[in-house]
RNA sequence: GGGCGUGUAGCUCAGUUGGUUAGAGCAUGCGCUUGAUAAGCGCAGGGUCACUGGUUCAACUCCAGUCACGCCCA
């Protein structure tokens, strides 16, 4: 008789290997079939919700292997609140509109010969865009494990979405949050239109490279030198900035006298032709604040202002002219000092005056009209000034000047800056005092774009915000209060409208009555009825009733910043849909989650747009992820690929195909996202190990209850063994522990905790000590029956408190699991603590058994070294001593004996007398090796009709015979 | 250049209010097992706690500076 037959070995259809690659798609196609999303939501239906609100991703391309782990982050929140009880629905998201989208159509149009198209042909190309791309990515994520309302997504494009955002503009509009002011941005003549920046292209270019002097008023005699490439800015010139960290000399050349840089006065002195300059003394930075200067040609005086950021040592003279009206750095100095936005250009790109400073203050009537355009190298406004300099004797140099330099992509002249009129949202009133505030007509001017006290209520607001990490706070606190007023408009075709009309004066006019009526017709039409019909059109459509002011003439050509969109969707998402609206604020989500970078981005927009439309903050706590790094800790970088850094594109598509997205799910799981997370080969080999390990506990765990009925077979707590009520004892401690990490958005301590109480209590302790029972005791046995029991606990609870991670595979085992607790899916379960009472006194003797084991264990070992044994089950241990240890061990024998996996364990209390001792020898185990359970037993032959067994089999297998 | 972070074994993480020889899992090496077997078990090696200086009886821990890396800003 082979007594093999007669063992209750391990037997289960749960792959050892995981084959996640095949498999899990089959799994996806489960899910959808069974439309495990939607069950989930009807089986949480009343339950207390938890609502994360998705941060959307820009629907251009392949989805990043960053954009994965913030969906995968995302996901896995989700899953543990639904399995721990609550209504956690998932509406994703996608941002449309944009640039990026638009210029790259824009470029494919071109490339097909197609350079005239006008905005709505535009428009539609970008839609079909962005909706392919939308379904690429989709399929990516759904692809990862992510439950959602895939099939109903908000979608910043959609004419619903872009409704409630004008909704919410217009309740800005409606507080006199929005003011109209100028912001220098790129503009082509030729095409007389305002460039983004994607479509400036530099190219080399020669300038005019003039040193020019600026006469300080009281000093007669001296003067600032500036040097500038762009000489028609000069009648724009409305302030010098210097650098504070900088020294300058006063020197002496000729009759007059100049100020430079002292590092810069050797080159300076070259240009200029200074043969015998003599440095008179050295100034720095709070001297030079107190200067003023006359402006060379224009009736007007000026200030020095440090400008420490860009003020540089090594061109120039370290003093720059300053035009608020055309430079970004310029026009920053500009604001913060109270400058006009003065840029005296007209569409045509010439030279003009303007309404912001006195006529006798601005240039000379001869330089009017003069074109900035270059021809042939020179521009009539370039050589007026030129000119005027020369004779003014204020030009000490002039020559060409090889730079590269941003041209406009159509028309490959060179680009200007040039301050337009532009839509800006006054941040420091949306922070203050909101009340106070009123939509009257000449409020913006009054106040202008000074900057003066901020954000109290911004604070206050980010203050009582959950900031997970707490750093988070300072951070966007910060990037608060040091933003200036947010520029709302551009001038682009891919974009929701700003609805706005100017009259025939040309005065625009943008009113909360408008834009409401404007959002209205737009959640009719989609919002490319602005852009299909005339003004006049348009104006009696969304003309209020009660309109008393001018009629409009013109309709504003602007698109709204793409932050407005995705900043707006507390109100066009969260608020709009009633799974996600709550009742208290239906606009606030309890947690949004996104890269660090967003601090300044989608955290700012959605925060600004909420406390101005909504009066209060869009979520209760922030919870940050860190970047993307390599191997070298290094970001991943595109430069790096192309020279073979990496093996494979850093898509989440190319980690899925090749290790599964379990693996990948594990992987994000496994570190601490708050900081950088490294994306290597190494890493996710390393973590695929684990999984594999995981894997076969959770298959060695149902190999073991292929015969057990949870309904027949359960055994009671108080009736389990002890070894079977410890396991339960050490798990439920470990499940409270990883609940709590999971609560906490600790994802690695869940996998820290989860994966060594596998390594360690489960296969190296508990699944290698179990098997003698499992295998030879009588299948129905109850000491079987009380570790099938644990086992089946632990299988369900190891499940449940994996399925957020380990999506695929938790739910894999599940169907495994006997009677799957009478649920399809492991995600439609709830995972409750688990209670298992054990005394002090029970749990101190346990834990004394496991002390002993540790002193025994390498006196075992000792001997497999020596050869005596090879297996333990081959030794008999014998205990001496009167440490008190031995006293449990007495009482627990069976217990200790299966701890150390060895045939026979003796033990001797001794009288306690001094110090306790404990004398610990191993030898060979008595009597003969039992064929069936390998056990050495001194009864073994003792039954003549199995002569080869122990008295334990023959009782077991006898009881299977009968 | 500025702000905010991070830096503990090959990898991922612990390290309580400063207090013995800095821990775990994985990986590696060497054994054992062959009734979880493309599995399981044991043992061993491996760390100037980024660096430098300071405070202290005592520093991975507190302070200052340096370096490297990341995000944002300029």
């Amino acid at each position: 008789m082979d007594y093999k037959d007669t063992l209750n070995l391990p037997r289960t259809d749960f792959p050892m290997k995981a084959d996640l690659v095949t498999r899990e798609p089959q799994r996806l196609e489960k899910w959808q079939a069974a439309n495990l999303y939607g069950k989930i939501q009807e089986a949480r239906a009343g339950a207390e919700k938890f609502v994360l609100h998705d941060g959307p991703p820009f629907a251009n391309g392949d989805v990043h292997i960053g954009t994965a782990l913030n969906k995968i982050l995302k996901d896995i929140i989700i899953k543990y609140q639904t399995i721990s009880g609550k209504h956690a629905p998932y509406v994703p998201g996608w941002d449309c509109h944009g640039l990026p989208i638009e210029f790259k159509v824009s470029q494919e149009m071109r490339k097909a010969g197609d350079t005239s198209a006008d905005a709505a042909t535009i428009r539609k190309a970008c839609e079909a865009y962005a909706l392919k791309y939308l379904d690429i990515q989709r399929a990516q994520f759904k692809r990862l494990g992510v439950l959602g309302d895939w099939e109903n997504p908000y979608v910043t494009l959609r004419k619903e979405y872009e409704a409630d955002e004008l909704r919410l503009f217009a309740d800005i509009v409606e507080k006199g949050f929005v003011y109209r002011g100028k912001k220098p941005v790129y503009w082509s003549i030729p095409c007389r239109t305002a460039l983004a920046e994607a479509e400036v292209e530099y190219a080399d270019h020669v300038s005019q490279s003039i040193y020019v002097k600026f006469p300080v008023i009281g000093q007669p005699g001296v003067n600032i030198v500036i040097w500038t490439t762009t000489p028609w800015t000069l009648p724009a010139n409305l302030a010098v900035a210097y650098n504070s960290t900088f020294n300058y000399s006063l020197v002496l050349a000729g009759e007059e006298s100049f100020i430079v840089s002292t590092m810069l006065l050797p080159t300076v002195a070259e240009k200029c032709g200074w043969a015998d300059y003599q440095i008179l003394r050295s100034l720095d930075g709070s001297e030079l604040a107190q200067f003023e200067y006359q402006h060379p040609f224009c009736n007007r005086t000026g200030k020095l202002f440090a400008g420490d950021d860009f003020v540089e040592n090594s061109t120039g003279t370290g003093f720059v002219h300053i035009a608020p009206g055309h430079g970004l750095e310029d026009y920053g100095l500009g604001s913060r000092n109270g400058l006009p936005i003065y840029s005296p250009v007209n569409d045509d790109g010439a030279l003009a005056h303007t309404n912001d400073l006195p006529v006798e203050q601005q240039m000379p009537a001869e330089m009017l009209g003069k074109s900035i355009l270059e021809k042939h190298g020179k521009s009539d406004a370039n050589e007026a000034v030129l000119h005027e300099l020369r004779v003014r004797k204020a030009l000490l140099k002039q020559e060409n000047y090889h730079h590269s330099y941003p041209h406009c992509w159509r028309s490959k002249t060179p680009v200007i800056f040039r301050a337009m009129d532009q839509w800006f949202i006054r941040i420091d009133h949306v922070a203050a005092d909101v009340s106070r505030l009123t939509s009257s007509p000449g409020l913006a001017e009054k106040i202008g774009t000074h900057v003066g006290r901020r954000s109290e209520q911004a604070v206050i607001a980010i203050n009582s915000v959950n900031w997970v990490p707490d750093w988070g706070k300072n951070r966007i606190e910060s990037a608060v209060k040091s933003r200036p007023d947010w520029c709302i408009s551009r001038q682009r075709t891919w974009g929701v409208p700003i609805p706005a009309f100017y009259d025939a004066q040309g005065n625009p006019m943008l009113d909360a009555r408008i834009v409401r009526n404007a959002a209205d017709l737009i959640e009719k039409h989609g919002s490319n009825v602005w852009f299909e019909k005339s003004a006049t059109e348009l104006w009696s459509l969304v003309k209020p009733k009660d309109w008393t002011g001018p009629d409009a003439t013109a309709k504003s050509s602007d698109t709204l910043d793409v932050w407005i969109d995705s900043g707006s969707s507390s109100r066009a998402v969260t608020a709009r849909r009633k799974e996600l609206a709550g009742s208290d604020k239906p606009f606030q989500a309890d947690l949004y989650l996104e890269g660090s970078d967003q601090h300044r981005g989608w955290f700012q927009s959605s925060l600004l747009l909420s406390l101005a439309g909504n009066g209060a903050p869009p979520y209760k706590t922030v919870l940050t992820h860190g970047f993307m790094v390599d191997a070298d800790r290094e970001k991943i970088s595109k430069s790096k690929q192309g020279q073979g850094g990496y093996e494979k594109p850093q898509t989440a598509e190319a980690y899925v195909k090749k290790y599964g997205a379990d693996v990948v799910r594990l992987w994000v799981a496994s570190q601490d996202f708050r900081n950088d997370i490294v994306v290597s080969e190494e890493r996710v080999n390393k973590v695929s190990e684990t999984y594999r390990g995981i894997r076969n506990a959770l298959r060695y765990q149902l190999s073991n209850l292929y015969d057990f009925d949870p309904a027949k077979h359960t055994v009671a707590d108080a009736d389990l063994t002890g070894l079977d009520r410890w396991i339960l004892g050490e798990f439920a401690n470990v499940s409270a522990d990883v609940a709590k990490a999971y609560a906490d958005y600790e994802f690695h301590v869940v996998y820290q905790k989860l994966s060594q109480f596998i390594a360690v209590e489960l296969s190296s302790i508990y699944h290698d000590i179990i098997k003698d029972r499992c295998y030879t005791d009588a299948a129905n046995s109850p000491r079987r029956r009380s570790t099938q029991t644990a086992l089946y606990r632990l299988v369900t609870g190891l499940c449940e408190l994996l399925s957020p991670i380990l999506a695929f595979t938790a739910d894999e085992a599940w169907e495994f699991i006997p009677g799957q607790a009478g649920l399809p899916f492991v995600h439609l379960a709830t995972w409750k603590p688990g209670v298992l009472q054990r005394s002090d006194a029970e749990r101190g003797a346990w834990e004394g058994l496991f002390k002993l084991r540790e002193l025994v264990l390498p006196s075992l070992e000792k001997e497999r070294q020596a050869k005596t044994i090879g297996k333990s089950l081959e030794a008999k241990v014998t205990l001496t001593g009167s440490n008190p240890l031995l006293t449990d061990a007495k009482t627990h024998l069976a217990a200790l004996r299966e701890l150390l996996n060895v045939s026979q364990l003796e033990v001797h209390v001794a009288p306690a007398n001094g110090e306790p001792t404990l004398d610990i020898v191993v030898g060979k185990a008595l009597g003969q090796k039992c064929e069936r359970c390998w056990h050495w037993e001194e009864d073994v032959g003792a039954n003549a009709k199995h002569p080869t067994l122990c008295g334990r089999c023959v009782e077991a297998v006898e009881s299977v015979a009968t």
